[in-house]
DNA sequence: ACATAGTACCTTGCACTACAAGGTACTATA
DNA sequence: TATAGTACCTTGTAGTGCAAGGTACTATGT
């Protein structure tokens, strides 16, 4: 099953192109996990499905931890659900607070839209 | 001169809003660096101020690190000039390789804003 | 001539983040 | 019983922004 060879990152300093997208990633994430959330809500693999249907490439590894600090930051709640295929998951909500945030996140994110907008002319 | 006080930052876990902002212009930073210096060849402080009239803000401790990031990626070079007020400034200008990083951020910066996109809907 | 303020350069150490690469536990199917 | 799939989580590393320092030069005022 794990069959991920993974042979590339041949030199670290290199990886210039997908480093980058990486890094303009950064920080955008927890703007767009919470505004999947803010729809419905949703675990973990639902999360990343939606965010790969958008284009937005996330992993495990990346995820859980950000739902945990968002978690001990108040801006969200789980409840554990049966699956009737697998195992229980834990489902997120937004609390207050986090919706809040949300709010907050997207006049940062437009703000961010326009200063870079400026910048092209 | 040097009379920041800076008494804010009581609880690092707490700067939630500004952190947000900071995290979110992370990767961002040399997309805009790269696109001001494009325009013609500038140095530190016309790069900051540009920045600053983008309501982007950027400080020295950030900036410079960055710039001798990108020069070691061959994607800048310099040149020393004298200034008439002052010591010299060192101008920064793209290099054949730096246009082209700058095309290729250029189209992940609208990828990603289309994502953010359809993730509104 | 000397001190002060301003400008420009740079470095160090810390906090935070994304990711790769692991691991555990449960369920369904062969 | 074994295998594959799903779901959860942790650890270690590389990269980044920033605060807080520092050095060197120039202009200005006394």
């Amino acid at each position: 099953m794990k069959e991920n060879i993974s042979e590339n990152n041949e030199n670290p300093k290199e990886n210039s192109s997908e480093n980058q997208k990486s890094q303009m990633r950064k920080g955008i994430l927890e703007y767009c996990i919470l505004l999947t959330i803010a729809k419905e809500k949703k675990y973990a693999s639902d999360i990343i499905r939606e965010l790969k249907s958008a284009d937005l490439i996330v992993v495990e590894g990346t995820l859980y931890p950000l739902l945990s600090r968002l978690r001990q930051s108040d801006l969200l709640t789980h409840s554990w659900e049966e699956s009737q295929s697998g195992p229980p998951r834990k489902y997120y909500e937004l609390t207050k607070r986090g919706q809040e945030t949300l709010s907050a996140l997207r006049q940062t994110w437009s703000e961010l839209s326009k200063s870079i907008n400026r910048l092209l002319k």
